[in-house]
DNA sequence: GTAATAGTGTCTGTGAGACATTATGGC
DNA sequence: GCCATAATGTCTCACAGACACTATTAC
């Protein structure tokens, strides 16, 4: 590939002359999973698969790695494909790679996983395409209740509770909370966030005093409005501060 | 693959004739980073590159995964072709995948990377195997120094400084610096591996009694020995315990 | 004996969790 | 006016960090 700048003319001289060795045939594809929150509750996007093998099953967006691109911009590309949906690469964050030789019977298939967080609002709703019989959003709750029964393709119920894993506790230490909700909003909101990530209630006045005790995880705007959630009364509202890293963690230890 | 059962006719019907399409021919291999504690250093194992590209570079061991085996199996076999150690697979954590198009100038290679905790002690020395010319120990202090100027191949630096930086955030919340001593050790043995990852000196009384108050992290023997790192003079003797996390963790937090 | 390290005890500050109370705004 | 929720205050406990002190053992 182009960059690479030989580290002497020997090397020059085998990279010119270089013939690809024999390597085993391996599938490389990406995944995504989206997580959002619709209704206050934990939510991710799904695809129905239109053909075989899993058809009508529920699956993660995703697809090949092209020749010439890293798995978080095929990622992105194969969403936007799929769903209509467009995150830049950037907001992606790698969850695990899953190379077990028997998850896609057709054949050998390494996927590498990765995770995003939205505010619903500014998703839009997604729309079917290629390979794709549907698309929508599914409140993690129900995809794992029994009730619902959803069939899930390949490994990919490993690959989301893994993500929801990843999520939960992201959430402790980083402002990822701020990610699902607009640019402004309340502390009811951002404390709708965590019971509906961590699936738990969380003390009211607690809550608001640790949050306001973490320096810079958000802002006060000085001004009031509504809830985003459409709940409660109006309050103060707030924008994501300028931290990257929670300084105290807002921690869910047993807590309420 | 075998393992799999048709979900119904259709769809073995469809297995059967599956012919695979085209897809883009990547090549897929597993590195690893052994880390150990070598006189009071953390310390992790490079093999010395005995063919172009990067020849005579310091890499990580690791090579191509088989069509047959998981990205871990192969991590350990590869680490056992190059060096003579024996490492299962299940000792191995799932650092990252790098699939960045041009990390490799010969052609396209995803690389998933695994790190492993070993005592030194029970290592023993590596051999130079397949294709690597040598193989030995570096300790961190002296990779990343400006007067020992080592040169490392491909990206292998960006995976040993995540490398570095997952085990020091590791040692925070589970009993992994255990896994860097023999079975038996004092606390000082214990104390000693944490200031080796994270590279800071810690205080000795407030070490004893936050290693003390977190329940299941380690267990008295009740008998007394020497440090196995030779410093010091005899002290209680501890193993393992059994817990998994810990709780409280032992943090870093600019502490002492 | 001396010096270094093992091991214990105490004080202070911070933050979590529980709980009580007041303020505000929709209905 | 009623009620849910926003917002503030207070108490207790657990733990981190600082520091002082005693005990043990290699030399």
């Amino acid at each position: 590939m182009s960059e690479y700048t030989p580290r002497s003319a020997e090397e020059a001289a085998f990279l010119t002359a270089y013939a690809p060795k024999e390597y085993p045939s391996i599938a490389y594809t990406a995944d995504i999973v989206i997580f959002t929150i619709v209704n206050g509750r934990l939510s991710l996007l799904l695809v129905k698969r239109g053909g075989h093998p899993y058809k009508d099953c529920w699956a993660l967006p995703g697809g090949f790695v092209n020749f010439d691109e890293s798995s978080e911009d095929a990622a992105s590309r194969e969403l936007e494909e799929e769903t209509g949906l467009g995150i830049s690469s950037s907001f992606l964050e790698q969850l695990k790679t899953y190379s077990t030789p028997n998850r896609d019977p057709r054949m050998r298939v390494v996927s590498t996983a990765y995770i995003a967080f939205i505010p619903y609002e500014e998703l839009g709703n997604p729309e079917a395409g290629d390979d794709a019989s549907d698309a929508h959003y599914f409140a993690i709750e129900d995809l794992f209740s029994d009730d619902e029964n959803i069939e899930l393709a390949f490994d990919h119920e490993t690959i989301i509770r893994d993500g929801l894993e990843r999520a939960q506790s992201k959430l402790e230490y980083t402002p990822l909370a701020t990610q699902f909700l607009p640019e402004t909003f309340t502390l009811s909101d951002l404390r709708r966030v965590y019971e509906a990530v961590w699936g738990t209630q969380l003390h009211v006045g607690n809550f608001r005093r640790k949050v306001l005790n973490t320096p810079d995880f958000v802002t006060p705007l000085g001004s009031k409005g509504g809830s985003t959630f459409g709940e409660g009364r109006t309050a103060e509202l707030f924008k994501a501060g300028k931290t990257i890293l929670l300084h105290p963690a807002i921690l869910r230890g047993e807590n309420k």
